[in-house]
DNA sequence: ACAATAATTCGATAATCATCGAAATATCGA
DNA sequence: TCGATATTTCGATGATTATCGAATTATTGT
């Protein structure tokens, strides 16, 4: 039973310019993840609007927090993200055309052809 | 390539109980779709509120509005979600070690043992 | 044309959200 | 311990969002 709360809160914190694009920029980064400043530099805004952000896309749980030093790192948590995607397609096309249609694959996540 | 302006009015669209609630039915439902007023029923509220809510899904392109005599049926647009979930995944990864892990594997899709 | 049905638009209100400077907290190197 | 670096928390402000009754628009059958 996929957790409809979390599903919220998950779309929320994406549902912003900003936060989507830290997001993204945390997927890309893959394990290795980003300092806060480092986010706050390629996305051009100030320290604590940032900061703003990272804490709702934490509380979702879409993103996980370590300290290196005097640098906070952030990485994507995939797994979470892979919760909300089962969430978003689940009973997908119970009317019955969807094996014909474009509709509903998973195909996409394979799509990335990055290294 | 992607568009951000797309992903976040869909993510916007989707990040509200309601409509969460609305779009899922909807993908349920399939090509038949169902109409306004079965939605308001399902959803116990208000047809004036579901009307500002179907306003935001299809404005954000999720799902489409067809007449039929009285009513007006709704049905969810796939290849859009599907382009929503491409733009989530893209780049999934690129840090290195997603192969090994856990990440972004679309397995979660198959986990609804719902019925 | 009229009454009934189905749904949307309008408008006011309450609630939540984003922004960003200033102050506070944590860590490190000397 | 002190100064510098990295980041968060606080607080005030402006902007956007959700709700829902009443009025409006569209469609149908008689």
């Amino acid at each position: 039973m996929s957790n409809a709360a979390f599903t919220i809160r998950a779309l929320s914190a994406l549902a912003q310019e900003h936060r989507l694009a830290a997001f993204r920029l945390l997927v890309q980064a893959g394990a290795d993840g980003l300092a806060a400043g480092s986010l706050a530099e390629r996305l051009t805004i100030p320290a604590s609007s940032l900061s703003f952000h990272l804490a709702q896309l934490t509380n979702a749980g879409l993103i996980i927090q370590r300290r290196q030093s005097r640098s906070l790192i952030y990485t994507a948590d995939y797994a979470a993200m892979n919760a909300l995607m089962g969430y978003l397609t689940e009973n997908c096309c119970a009317g019955g055309d969807c094996t014909t249609d474009t509709a509903c694959e998973p195909q996409l996540v394979d799509e990335r052809k990055v290294a």
